[in-house]
DNA sequence: GCCAACGTTGGC
DNA sequence: GCCAACGTTGGC
């Protein structure tokens, strides 16, 4: 029996590198590096291939849900944490114990309308949604069967 | 093990 | 640019 698909939410901010970005991206293709958040990494971590994602554009106008991205590749060491003049370098990871992973996601596609914050505040259905919690912050957050089918039908 | 200080996230 | 909420660090 295959596993049973599973939803999550990825945010990023479109200056960074937005959905058109990734779009463009060679392969339709990008490693979501650089994240440095313990509960985040094992959300990657329990990822499989063809897992969905909805791409989140967050310190954005309006911060909103612009598309959807799928795993294609699970979770394998994120090369940035032992380069020195990365950003997101971190000189307590062991290379033969990584610390943070990251996963390669494809895009599959960019909504005619982005889905806002707002919009997504005002539906019942999704007051549990972790994206809709107060002070959440998380960068990589599930998304349950039931929020993933009710976000599509109000693309 | 507590908790103050600090750095970061992200909506506004 | 502000700042509330959060996660992490480190002194004790």
């Amino acid at each position: 029996m295959p596993k049973k698909r599973q939803y999550w939410l990825m945010k990023s901010e479109p200056s960074a590198f937005s959905i058109d970005d990734l779009r463009r991206a060679s392969q339709q293709t990008t490693g979501w590096d650089g994240v440095r958040n313990y509960q985040a990494r094992n959300f990657m971590r329990s990822m499989a291939i063809g897992d969905q994602v909805l791409f989140y554009h967050s310190n954005a106008d309006p911060p909103a849900v612009v598309g959807i991205a799928e795993v294609v590749k699970t979770a394998y060491a994120d090369p940035t944490q032992f380069d020195k003049q990365d950003k997101h370098y971190d000189p307590e990871s062991d290379p033969s114990t990584p610390r943070w992973d990251m996963v390669d996601i494809k895009y599959i596609r960019k909504f005619s309308q982005p889905v806002s914050l707002d919009q997504l505040r005002k539906e019942p259905k999704l007051k549990d949604m972790v994206l809709l919690r107060k002070g959440s912050r998380l960068s990589v957050q599930p998304v349950t069967p039931a929020e993933w089918e009710h976000i599509l039908t109000i693309v």
